[in-house]
DNA sequence: ACGGACCTGGAACGATCACTACAGAATCGC
DNA sequence: GCGATTCTGTAGTGATCGTTCCAGGTCCGT
């Protein structure tokens, strides 16, 4: 369905050109993730999606092929962009430790602030849906393991160029934590504002890392 | 509405009396609790909850004049069932500074495996409903400030006893921390089974705690 | 100019939604 | 026994759910 990506390359200059369905596929993705970031997935209807996209139910029907295929889609679509934005701040492997160590902190949170859509849609859909939607689960699974992957590599490589020695599980483990820490921090100001201090975030993230990191090399040192 | 209390006061031994619309009661928030933090609020209907229940949806409508006010009921009686649990595994207040520390962090791991509803329901809820829900928000919000003031208060009277100068904000920042961490490793464990370790959840926040503390003693000092 | 691919508009489908009306069974105080 | 209270069972209410059908408009290549 929707060939429009070969007809946008046969028509390099649209113009404006009749219904024009790339531009109305985006606008259905932009509203659903909205929605579904906001009232999850039994929470949003075709008819709120439709209203919020300006287009009518069988337009949606005609790019999706359902509601768990769009909710795919956005939710696809919303990794894609959180793992670009993420590989786009990266600090080269060279930088010095402390450099990493402050960058994951820092961008961590900074993703959840700019992009709460992935974060929201992740928590929310997940939490909702269980096994009971593998298929869209099986989806946020991978978004999930793309980021930790991103987020252990910059340490993986920065810790070894170094010297530290610093064993395969390690980097794992710290970066599981931290996403897990900014998971829980992000939740909590969502339910209580006034909780955490969000400016503080890479501050705890950077401190808690550390310290985990020390007691790690003081296991294997003794 | 429902004055079974009363009934059950003046009528002491029920001997399996009439239709027993007390234990109907709890069946009905069994149902509507266990399906309202696996599905969420949208995702789950009185049809539903009838179902698990074993009773008619007049029942449900007897007992509570609506779904949302028996979301509310089933937040209210999980929040306490959390805070009972936690108050009754508190140590003394003249108990050493580690065994505080020890204590809250694997008792807000227990909680979190013992009791999954309140958590589920505390982020589902919180994530899907928002704003649009202010009175299921409120109470919430309630239940969560109930547990992390419990929290707060062990870590505040130790450290008191022991004559460490912590200033007022400490023990509430630390508090809300180690709630916010255990809630991103929940969920964490939610959606990749296979993240973290959860028998380690507890070391984790002790060595986080400790290093935030040990920081923030150093900011003081210099 | 014409057939066809692309996309929209509107109207419908049965199923399920939260909720209600009401009759009747069971048990109470008296 | 009797009227009243408490709870259940049946059968609905209109609204909304996800989804489908299809006529028709717009633009393409030929």
């Amino acid at each position: 369905m929707s060939q429009t990506q070969a007809r946008a390359v046969s028509r390099a200059k649209p113009g404006r050109s009749r219904a024009d369905g790339a531009r109305s596929r985006g606008r259905i993705l932009d509203a659903a993730e909205q929605l579904l970031s906001e009232r999850g997935y039994a929470g949003t209807g075709i008819a709120a999606i439709s209203q919020a996209s300006g287009l009518p139910a069988s337009s949606i029907y005609w790019h999706f092929k359902s509601k768990q295929d769009l909710t795919g889609a956005v939710v696809e679509r919303a990794t894609e962009r959180w793992v670009e934005a993420l590989e786009a701040s990266e600090p080269g492997p060279k930088a010095p430790t402390d450099a990493i160590v402050a960058w994951i902190s820092r961008s961590i949170e900074e993703m959840g602030r700019r992009l709460p859509f992935f974060m929201r849609l992740s928590l929310l859909l997940g939490l909702e849906l269980g096994p009971r939607e593998p298929a869209l689960m099986e989806r946020l699974r991978r978004g999930r393991v793309l980021i930790h992957r991103v987020v252990r590599g910059s340490l993986e490589r920065v810790l070894a160029a170094e010297g530290i020695p610093v064993d395969a599980g390690l980097a794992d483990e710290i970066a599981r934590l931290a996403m897990a820490f900014s998971q829980g921090a992000f939740i909590s100001g969502v339910l209580e504002p006034e909780s955490i201090d969000p400016g503080r975030i890479p501050e705890y993230i950077e401190t808690g890392m550390r310290a985990i990191m020390e007691a790690r090399m003081a296991e294997v040192t003794s």
